[in-house]
RNA sequence: GGCCCAUUCGUCUAGUGGCCUAGGACACCGCCCUCUCACGGCGGCGGCACGGGUUCGAAUCCCGUAUGGGCCUCCA
């Protein structure tokens, strides 16, 4: 049997992170199985719909690397087709009409009960299964009834979704069974909880794909983190591709209890992915990302200053901070400036030709030797008169890139005057 | 309240009765490297929620308790 899963977001708003969690596993399943992965669009809450979202979605899962299989579908389209299967339902004595809407009978005896792909056997007593409404009064089907429909026509062999649909989950296989249908496998993953052990949230940091995006994360190092999350190929492994995670990733191997997102295992991990870029590809990848953030910088310029940083920043949006004075005018805290040391730095510098890192630091290594200081006593004032922090890029090659005259003016313009 | 799910270092996890004196990674702390910040290297701190069983032997099996979470919508 081809495995056939499916992603079913509903069109509330931008894609969660924890959505994108159970989507992955999702996608992660089929892909190494050579199985297929639908999108489906689930809208039956037209109330709750929200226009721009599906395209978001779509964008979304695009940048992460998750693809689909089939055109996407909606939901709301199977409408007819569920009004059918109600009333099919109704005149098996399986359902019955109540105040215009149509609620399928439950048992009241006995337990139902799945052998859930992650959790083990789960029973849930039928006397806890309410009649459960199936078509709304105004026609429309409900996501207890249009769902299980959907997954028996698309032939949907594995539902991996969230814990929070456990209890749903008796429900559709006994609406199933009355529809004559054998029920998919069922997958229940933990959910993706704040470091306060609450649901991941705006509060707690970023929470949609674009923010992550716009935060300057690498998106194969989010697909690692986030498959890292409720699973693990061994006790070892951290860092994979996403073709090895494809090849490793069982459902066996998938925890049942849920897991807090830790943010700063996450910027670890991109660090490790950035650093990992050949210059190149580390260039073109920052020149994405502001583009996106409409940064308009000189390219060659974010080029040669692309190196300066790439063994300093955890995610692309701290670049402009880090070389911000590349490409404008600094503001140095005079209280940090030394104008004895910087007069010096002016004298030292004017004779270095050409104006490369090494001329520089030699220039400089000398500077310490005359003026008898600690490297780390002179290169701070320097650092802050040209860069406007106390943080920065290594000195020789940002000093070698901002250009001597550039470099010099900002020097001399904190220097005393001799 | 009812039903269901979960519980290994602060966090993500390895572990499926003896290999565990519980392993790895992030975070944290210290040292080294060093022009700042980082990176990198080395080392350290730190855990089987609790209580009963079962067994020669339990993180692993069973029961109970506690704690956290989910659902109980003509939401998904």
């Amino acid at each position: 049997m081809t495995v056939r899963v499916r992603m079913a977001p509903s069109p509330t708003g931008f894609l969660h992170i924890g959505g994108v969690h159970t989507f992955l596993f999702n996608w992660l399943y089929a892909r190494g199985r050579g199985g297929e992965c639908l999108l489906r669009i689930e809208n039956t809450d037209t109330s709750r719909e929200v226009t721009e979202a599906v395209d978001q979605i779509q964008r979304s899962l695009a940048w992460i690397g998750i693809d689909w299989d089939r055109p996407v579908t909606f939901q709301l389209d199977a409408m007819e087709r569920c009004r059918e299967l109600a009333a099919k339902l109704v005149a098996d004595g399986a359902a019955y009409e109540d105040e215009g809407a149509i609620r399928f009978r439950m048992p009241d005896d006995g337990s139902t009960g799945w052998d859930d792909a992650v959790r083990g056997r789960i029973e849930v007593p039928n006397a806890q299964l309410e009649d459960v409404v199936i078509v709304r009064s105004d026609g429309r089907a409900t996501y207890n009834f249009a769902s299980p429909v959907e997954d028996m026509d698309d032939g949907i062999t594995h539902v991996i979704r969230g814990e929070d649909h456990i209890s749903n989950t008796p429900k559709q296989i006994q609406i199933l069974r009355a529809l004559g249908h054998e029920p998919p496998v069922y997958a229940h993953l933990g959910s993706i909880l704040g470091p306060d052990g609450k649901k991941l949230s705006k509060r707690h940091g970023a929470v949609s794909v674009d923010e992550f995006r716009a935060a300057g994360y690498l998106s194969e190092a989010l697909v690692n983190f986030l498959a890292l999350i409720g699973w693990a190929p061994d006790g070892e492994t951290t860092e994979m591709t996403v073709a090895e995670i494809v090849e490793r990733f069982t459902l066996e191997a998938v925890s049942s209890s849920p897991g807090t997102f830790d943010y700063a295992k996450l910027d670890w991990l991109n660090g490790r992915y950035l650093r990992a870029l050949t210059p190149d590809a580390y260039a073109d990848r920052l020149l994405v990302f502001l583009h996106e953030q409409s940064i308009g910088w000189d390219k060659e310029r974010v080029r040669a200053a692309a190196p300066l940083v790439q063994e300093k920043i955890g995610r692309f949006e701290e670049f402009p901070g880090m070389v911000g004075f590349l490409f404008g005018f600094v503001d140095p805290d005079v209280t940090l400036l030394d104008p004895a040391i910087l007069a010096a730095a002016g004298k030292a510098f004017d004779p270095v030709e050409p104006w490369v890192a090494a001329g520089i630091e030699v220039a400089l290594k000398a500077l310490c030797e005359e003026l008898g200081r600690k490297p780390k006593e002179v290169f701070l004032p320097i650092r802050v008169a040209v860069t406007g922090s106390r943080i920065s890029p290594g000195l020789y090659e940002s000093l070698e890139l901002l250009g001597k005259d550039t470099s010099l003016a900002r020097i001399r313009a904190h220097a005393a005057a001799s």
